[in-house]
DNA sequence: ACCTTATCGTTGGTTATCCAACCGATTTGT
DNA sequence: ACAAATCGGTTGGATAACCAACGATAAGGT
């Protein structure tokens, strides 16, 4: 909680909000810190939403469950990373995950109708907080996409290609970095891991790709 | 153009602002309309993109081309439907596709930054179009979400079950109708047609769905 | 009634993925 | 330096998806 203002500014909702900002900022929202002790749900799926949470300290897991009530993972959230977001501003108004906290948690909520209704005090970082949320939702929009673009290829070459072929835009170049291993780019495309090793080993063999750990190199244009 | 309003009321951009207040909001967003002809680009890949674009008339198809120049159709947009607003709304700057006129067209093309600023005559619209804003890219982001939670399943049954799972807690009950026929739900799976409808003969077979056209039924809890 | 088209289900051969298991290399902790 | 753990590549058998082709049914138009 000491730092609970360096979690605020490490937040994308509250980027080019200054220290000096927060005080008023956080007065006019109406935002509020609660505390979670591990395994304690912060919010049941189904629930009614209306506020944005903003993870403060400790670990969420987002968990769905089927209607045997076996639960999977969805996401976890770790500060500064919110979560409902999406549920809240698109007025759907129940939540489509359990929320849990997995360590000691705390948790900022944030009423939505606060955030889009300009404050009687017209305080000024009010129009840049909206952007924010604007930003936020637009860019995570832009992740999906992407995302889906490489999963909705029918091979685990097509995804890849279609992955790194991205990749290899966004750097700029021929040569550049992956931000995941093995592991987590197999789960990133939902593939199975030594499946998408074997398909990287015949890429290489067939001279398409080269690469050492998570850096890659294009060697020809890829067609996909 | 004739009936230029009852397109933007249809768009949820301008859900909740009368016809009234078109004249006054299209004014101070500084709006203005484009024609294309057929086969016409609006904007190509890659090129710099600081407006939002309304189709208004006539049919578009974002296009994605791979470095052999091999273009792939990403979606078609119809009015009054929207495009670009990821993008721009994110800040990224850079149109991740192509846009291309397929017939004669119409797009309001709409200044992001005149959206976000507050207008000088502080209309009473500019409030609930943003709201507006943020509720479409929330609401897209659920989509998207779920649709992702279904084609990361790993084969056609899991993927099918996941997605008829939602359906059904979506309409409240074990019975309902979906909006795809076999192909469409097909392709929104990104999955084979005729490995689609083998799978349905099979959970059929099981006794776990029931269908008939696009109407189902689960008969069974399912374990996906 | 007839033809055309669209939709859906079925089948069989081909191909790709999954999965478990194993090994080698590298890293980490003690 | 050694043990344990992590990570990445490889293999082979079981399974599932793809793909093309065909037939059945229903819908729409003339």
């Amino acid at each position: 909680m000491k730092n609970f203002f360096s979690i605020l500014s490490a937040s994308p909702l509250f980027s080019g909000i200054g220290a000096e900002g927060f005080g008023s900022l956080l007065g006019c929202l109406g935002a509020a810190v609660k505390s979670y002790g591990k395994d304690e749900t912060v919010c049941f799926e189904g629930d009614a939403v209306s506020e944005i949470g903003l993870a403060v300290s400790g670990r969420l897991h987002l968990m769905k469950s089927d209607v045997w009530g076996n639960n999977s993972i969805v996401t976890e959230v770790t500060p500064p990373e919110m979560f409902a977001e999406a549920v809240v501003c698109g007025g759907l108004g129940r939540a489509p995950v359990s929320v849990v906290a997995k360590e000691p948690s705390e948790v900022l909520f944030i009423d939505y109708r606060k955030i889009v209704t300009v404050c009687p005090s017209a305080c000024g970082f009010h129009a840049r907080l909206i952007r924010n949320m604007i930003g936020v939702l637009a860019r995570k929009n832009i992740m999906m996409s992407s995302k889906m673009e490489h999963m909705a290829k029918r091979t685990i070459r097509g995804k890849l290609l279609s992955y790194l072929g991205e990749a290899s835009r966004q750097k700029g170049g021929r040569a550049f970095e992956i931000p995941y291993n093995r592991q987590e780019l197999a789960d990133y495309l939902s593939v199975d891991r030594s499946a998408l090793s074997a398909e990287m080993s015949k890429l290489r063999a067939e001279g398409i790709i080269d690469y050492r750990k998570n850096h890659f190199e294009l060697l020809r244009e890829l067609a996909q």
